[in-house]
Order: C-alpha cells, then sequence, then structure tokens
DNA sequence: GCCAACGTTGGC
DNA sequence: GCCAACGTTGGC
C-alpha cells in the first residue's frame, strides 16, 4: 500500500466536509506533478488530509484511495472553473480519483511541528511546500499519525 | 494582505 | 531551448 498527502483549504472543501459526504472525488488539479501523483494511486491507498491556508496548516485527518485515476470531469465543463479547453475527451488532460472519509487525528499536527520533527525532514511537504497531491513515505506515514494520536 | 517561491506561458 | 513575464499558491 501507499501513502499520500492531499492538500485542501478548508473554506474551500474541508476534513468536516469529507466526513459528511462520506466520499467525494478529487476535482480541479491542474498541475502535471500532482496529477502524475493522482495516476499513481491504487485503490485502497492511504491519503494524509492536510488544511492548507488555515491558521494554523495542519493535518487533520485520514482518507481512502476508493476509486483510482480517471478524467476529471470538470474540464470539460465549459462553466465549469476547472474547464480546460485544450484537454479532449480522447486524450484528457486531468484526473481524478475518489476518495473515502476514514478519521479525524485526535490532535492535528501543525506544518510547524512537522518541520521540527527531524525524522520528517525529508517530507515532501517540508520540501515543496507547493504541491498539492504528495507522496509520503511508509515511516513519515507512521510518525505523523502517531503525532496525530490517531487511533 | 503581503510576498517569496514556484509553475506556466509565450516571444524570440 | 532559453528566459522574462506573469499567475498562483500558501505561510505568515
Amino acid at each position: 500500500m501507499a501513502y499520500w498527502l492531499l492538500k485542501s483549504e478548508p473554506s474551500v472543501y474541508s476534513i468536516d466536509d469529507l466526513k459528511r459526504d462520506k466520499s467525494t472525488f478529487w476535482e480541479g488539479v491542474r498541475n502535471y506533478q500532482a496529477r502524475n501523483n493522482l495516476r499513481a494511486m491504487k485503490k485502497g491507498d492511504r491519503a494524509l488530509f492536510y488544511h492548507s491556508n488555515a491558521a494554523p496548516a495542519a493535518v487533520v485527518g485520514i482518507a481512502e484511495i476508493s476509486k483510482a485515476a480517471y478524467p476529471d470531469p470538470t474540464q470539460f465543463l465549459r462553466s465549469n472553473k476547472y474547464f480546460d479547453g485544450k484537454s479532449s475527451k480522447e486524450n484528457p488532460r486531468w484526473s481524478v480519483v475518489d476518495i473515502r472519509y476514514i478519521g479525524r487525528l485526535k490532535s492535528p499536527v501543525p506544518l510547524e511541528a512537522l518541520k521540527k520533527a527531524g525524522a520528517l525532514s525529508k517530507m515532501v511537504l517540508v520540501n515543496n511546500s507547493r504541491l498539492s497531491v504528495q507522496p509520503v513515505s511508509e515511516s513519515e506515514w507512521k510518525i505523523v499519525l502517531e503525532m496525530g494520536d490517531f487511533r
């Protein structure tokens, strides 16, 4: 099983929104590196749910990849803000995955705490804060869940 | 709201 | 293919 980190601004879509919805499709990724990470996901993989542009920015919960990558429907909707006129149905540019709510961390782990943890110095989030879909190593995964008192 | 860091675009 | 200009992200 692989591990990932998904970022979302809580004012747009928060962990509580996911809890309410139970599952959703991860729309709107328009960055190639992030898209490639989406396409590498397999059903059953797990992801940290991270709140960006939040006070504090923090890992707040856990989700499961419930369906592997498929074309992002929003890229074809002219009225949608994620519409991409350069994409085609024959050769879609952008992908989504489905995710399912697993749970909240008992205590959210702020970015600052991740930066302070020596064992996480190679974590993508610590080194490239702009990538919105990131891989997480198994050891990083375990450490973050422990820091968040996830049970 | 500011601004640094990063990604993308497009002229050449 | 280079790189300046521009737009976006995201921490603070």
